[in-house]
DNA sequence: TCAAAAGTGTTCGGCTTACACCCATGA
DNA sequence: TCATGGGTGTAAGCCGAACACTTTTGA
């Protein structure tokens, strides 16, 4: 076993410091189906690669609030929750430099945050989870955890967070939902589940220009 | 908004770097009850105070290794797996500089793995959960949210580690799991639960010295 | 022999699943 | 008017919760 550095998280002047990252799989629903942000490098290692919005956390900033500072730094985006996945800090998972990784996920609504490639950021642009390209990093892995978790959470508590319009009907909803779990769900149960979870409170409003006329819900 | 320190986790030389910790619950099994392994500092701050084992990460170390790395330094146990439960980087958390803590869980048997303070810890012992000392640091919040992923994780999956012997019964199995979710649970039913999991298989072994001579069982 | 723990089955209710027809609306 | 999607109910299976008596063993 290697010798540690410190013994003691306290004291000692000889901490091994290193640098921590924030990682964000901002998701988003567009087109009826589930997308992902992805930024453009264009500077080395990795220039000209897609991969998670991310960058270092700042001095005297929390990890969430890094996060959005990244974000806000690259793409625009201000403001956003989040919710943490993982850590990850396998040494060599940066070509030039350690750095240890905490990466989120984030869901929110792409009309309200209009995105802009800004510093080192070429290109930026939503992807359908089945159109991903291959990302920079191991960026493969924490989108595919990040997709895992949130997956979870949506089975577990209905939380979609702001993916959608303030009013939508149940229908849109179950479109969501189906995008993310990846797997198509009974209409009739879907909607018996839903409205017995007592969150959804019909308005008397129909939506317009489409078939059937469906009621538009809102959150109670 | 604060300004970033760097905008790039790759090419920055100026990055902000922080030192890491891992801090760790190890559970344990003894006497039928659930416990927690618990250090005390002999130096400030907290000197005095009982806290969770934990320490710098090394360089050139993972987090997990970084994890045994310090239980060995300080309690002398070697080699256990790791449960990832969260991160956490409040700014204040440390009294004296600044720390992001990535907190574990493991599960062993305290026979196993005898324990020894070491370095600058004056004391180690188990506590039973419901007879802690106030914990240093955060601690307190990190062994809450320990303890309910623990939990979450037995609901999923029935891992339980290396908490019992190679052969145990099922009323022992039965007594770990209400101790570690802490409510009582129906015999029959736990029973036809964990048998029809089909991860137990009976030995033609009965305990002795225990009334009504229960069959032993081991894991598949 | 008696006290304590082991071992065992059934019933009920709620939840999930599967499934088909009529209605409202836009084209 | 017709094609599309919206809206609705019921039956079957599965799972978890509740519950009592007999058997085995140590004391």
């Amino acid at each position: 076993m290697q010798k540690l550095g410190p013994l003691d998280t306290a004291v000692s002047q000889d901490s091994y410091e290193c640098t921590i990252a924030v990682e964000c799989c901002v998701f988003g629903f567009q087109e009826n189906v589930l997308k992902i942000l992805l930024v453009k490098r264009s500077i080395e290692p990795f220039k000209g690669h897609w991969m998670l919005p991310g960058g270092a956390m700042g001095k005297g900033r929390t990890l969430p609030q890094s996060v959005n500072d990244v974000l806000n730094n690259l793409t625009g985006i201000k403001r956003i929750s989040l919710e943490q996945v993982a850590c990850y800090s396998e040494v060599d998972r940066h070509p030039i430099k350690r750095v240890v990784s905490v990466s989120f996920y984030a869901l929110i609504k792409p009309e309200n945050y209009p995105v802009i490639p800004k510093n080192y950021i070429s290109d930026i642009s939503w992807y359908a989870l089945d159109e991903l390209p291959r990302l920079g990093f191991d960026h493969d892995r924490l989108l595919k955890d990040a997709l895992q978790k949130l997956r979870q959470n949506l089975r577990d508590n209905l939380v979609f967070g702001e993916l959608l319009p303030d009013r939508f009907t149940i229908t849109e909803l179950q479109d969501l939902y189906e995008s993310i779990l990846g797997e198509s769900l009974d209409r009739r149960n879907f909607r018996k589940k839903v409205l017995q979870m007592n969150v959804l409170e019909a308005t008397s409003e129909k939506k317009k220009g489409v078939k059937g006329g469906p009621v538009l819900y809102k959150l109670r």
